[in-house]
DNA sequence: ATTTACTATATTGTATACAAGATTGCTGTT
DNA sequence: AACAGCAATCTTGTATACAATATAGTAAAT
């Protein structure tokens, strides 16, 4: 199955190296080490440095003159700006999914969050985190943009690691949801948007918050 | 003065490059030429792949297997589809600026389309649109968001390509401006990031229009 | 016991070599 | 003239070599 075959050496290079910053093997500001990579992985410099460079294009490494390359760290206000923006393309995301998504995605986007009961067991606990993940990226899906598709996977990860435990609880942002959902199926965009924009606006003030430096 | 010398030569081609790229010298879709760029820039193959490793992690060029490194070309769709995104992240960029700038880069902010008046000199219309670039850039500095400017940074130029040409009369959004130079004035943060939504959202439908495919 | 100076080692940035795969151009055939 | 087939050429992806620089380690001096 040339399915492999069809990707050059330095791709699998780089989805090898992406999923070690992804999943925490390679943690930021750690050093990434050529030379481990080679024997890891069994290729050579050449497709390493293709991967290295590629990645640090999309800022997930940056490299230092004579000093090799490091996993990017973002800072708390890097992590706030970029959440701030991430609320305004979804915001927008929501007005353009309002505007052109079917009937039937209007209702299946209604579906998301209608069998909630308080008090959470634990484990619905964790399912509340993973429906209002899907809840947000069907929205993005259904807006039909694909430069914000594209945004959202690229930075996606990052805001999933900085918000990790800094969540707000769901009895605070089930209502935020349901008012969102609520103007979406009376395909208010503008409301359904600007409701959306202040439902981020609120999240990042708990990273603000939780900022040091 | 080792400034030129703390940058590795892979900087200096990806700096090469992208200017080619953005001043028309490389068009959409052109194939770029290694060997050419080795006697051009006098380096070997090895800086060369470095940056456009990087270039094509930035999706300024895509890499085909076997068949070299193309300029992206975006199509139509999706330069709509960044021009909302872009749209979306200036209006949080001129929530926030209203929210955080001083009183000075306010006055700042009013000052820019004061002294326009109709019928505008061919001379004056160019001005206008000179201004216009600035008014969003500054807008994006006040906001103090360096992800927004990194952002802006990076698909500046293709948005700027895209509008070239398609650009709404001064008559018609000169108002959008002032009223959104109101807001601000008037610190009245959520005002002016709809007003500024709408403004870009008035403009991408002109795309929308010029769209064939 | 720190700190300093020097040496050995590892890593980086760069160039180059080369096989496998694309492209171009030529030839002869219909 | 249009086209198929093939040969020559060019380009890519990969590996490797090597000098310059950074790091780590060791010995000497305070």
């Amino acid at each position: 199955m040339g399915l492999i075959e069809s990707r050059i050496l330095a791709d699998h290079v780089y989805e090898a190296i992406k999923l070690m910053i992804q999943d925490g093997a390679l943690k930021p500001g750690a050093k990434i080490n050529k030379k481990e990579l080679e024997s890891l992985l069994g290729v050579s410099q050449t497709p390493i440095n293709g991967a290295l460079s590629r990645l640090a294009g999309q800022r997930y490494i940056e490299q230092r003159k004579r000093r090799g390359y490091y996993v990017r760290v973002y800072s708390c206000k890097e992590l706030v700006d970029l959440f701030a923006a991430r609320g305004a393309v979804e915001s927008m995301a929501t007005r353009l999914a309002v505007e052109t998504a079917t009937d039937a995605e209007v209702e299946q986007l209604t579906l998301f969050f209608s069998d909630v009961q308080f008090p959470l067991s634990d484990e619905a606990y964790r399912a509340y985190e993973k429906t209002d993940r899907e809840f947000h990226s069907a929205l993005i899906r259904y807006s039909g943009n694909t430069m914000i598709q594209q945004m959202n996977e690229e930075f996606g990860y990052i805001v999933r690691a900085a918000t990790k435990g800094l969540i707000r609880p769901p009895e605070e942002t089930i209502g935020e949801h349901r008012a969102i959902i609520a103007a979406i199926r009376e395909r208010d965009a503008k409301l359904a948007a600007q409701l959306m924009t202040e439902h981020h606006l609120r999240s990042r003030n708990v990273l603000v918050e939780n900022c040091q430096d």
